[in-house]
DNA sequence: GTTAGTGCAAACCTTTTGCAGCTCT
DNA sequence: AGAGCTGCAAAAGGTTTGCACTAAC
């Protein structure tokens, strides 16, 4: 895929016909800052057309994963088992996941790139996609947690 | 967690009731090479014990992610959206798994733990798990791949 | 006009829950 | 004895499939 290049172009470049559906999604995909997932995506989709159904949601995200457009994320399971999706035309990068209030940051250091060529030395492997999640308290969180603690013990 | 302890002698002392069926699934899981999925678990423990639930196996991988005694693994949901289970007595490691054949490496390098590290002080976070898992083809695939090809245009 | 894509309904896979009975301590 | 655990059945959550119809190229 082109840098800067949005899905849309990308797809058209390969053949795929752009439906209406497909036009609505993938607007959604590129657009959106949250990390979005199955259901969620298909809530805003159904904004925009509410004839839109479920099961071309998921056939629209499995071919994009296919053809390595959105990588698939689990946020560690966070929310529930389904499977969130963003663009790939970040930069790679971990996600940093609160295990208490939900919020995700996202990690763009050096160390990433340093594993990847890392393990593609030490193994001759050839590396398609990788993913870094980290679950545990943002910073927030741990002080409500202490608060919360206090708050415990006198009672 | 005392280093190098068993699962089943840290939930002793935590006190939590330890039942022949959890002794069969413990066992199984120290014991095992391989990073277990829940049905691979229960196949295993009724090999041992016929009349041992699914349900129960659910429920003590669940006690034991909930403990912290297990990580949980997706092996980038490479056959299926199972979880895939390890103890944690291991240094913490990356899972490389080969998208065509399946095998899993496991990466120990230091990028890890320089990741981590940054992570913490970046963010002001509190990691509790971190989970890095790599997709791609092994050197073996590749090879096979690139014969395949050179075939594949023959025909 | 052709073929890929859509919607609908129904199935599928993995995991969780409610409840009565059993068992570990 | 009693809290905690198990088994069973049933449901839930997330995703996929089969098929007839529709729309993009």
């Amino acid at each position: 895929m082109a840098a800067g290049e949005r899905i849309q172009d990308s797809l058209k470049r390969q053949g795929v016909r752009l439906t209406r559906q497909r036009r609505i999604l993938l607007d959604l995909i590129d657009e959106s800052g949250e990390h979005l997932d199955a259901e969620r995506l298909y809530l805003l989709a159904r904004g925009k057309d509410p004839k839109l159904n479920r099961v071309t949601v998921y056939r629209t995200l499995k071919m994009l994963k296919a053809g390595g457009l959105v990588d698939e994320l689990d946020l560690m399971h966070h929310a529930g088992d389904q499977h969130y999706y963003e663009t790939r035309r970040k930069q790679e990068h971990a996600h940093v996941v609160c295990l208490r209030c939900g919020a995700v940051e996202e990690y763009f250091g050096p160390a990433l790139a340093e594993m990847r060529r890392q393990i593609e030395v030490a193994f001759g492997f050839e590396i398609v996609m990788a993913r870094t999640e980290v679950g545990g308290y943002c910073g927030r969180c741990q002080t409500e947690m202490a608060q919360e603690k206090g708050k415990g013990t006198k009672q």
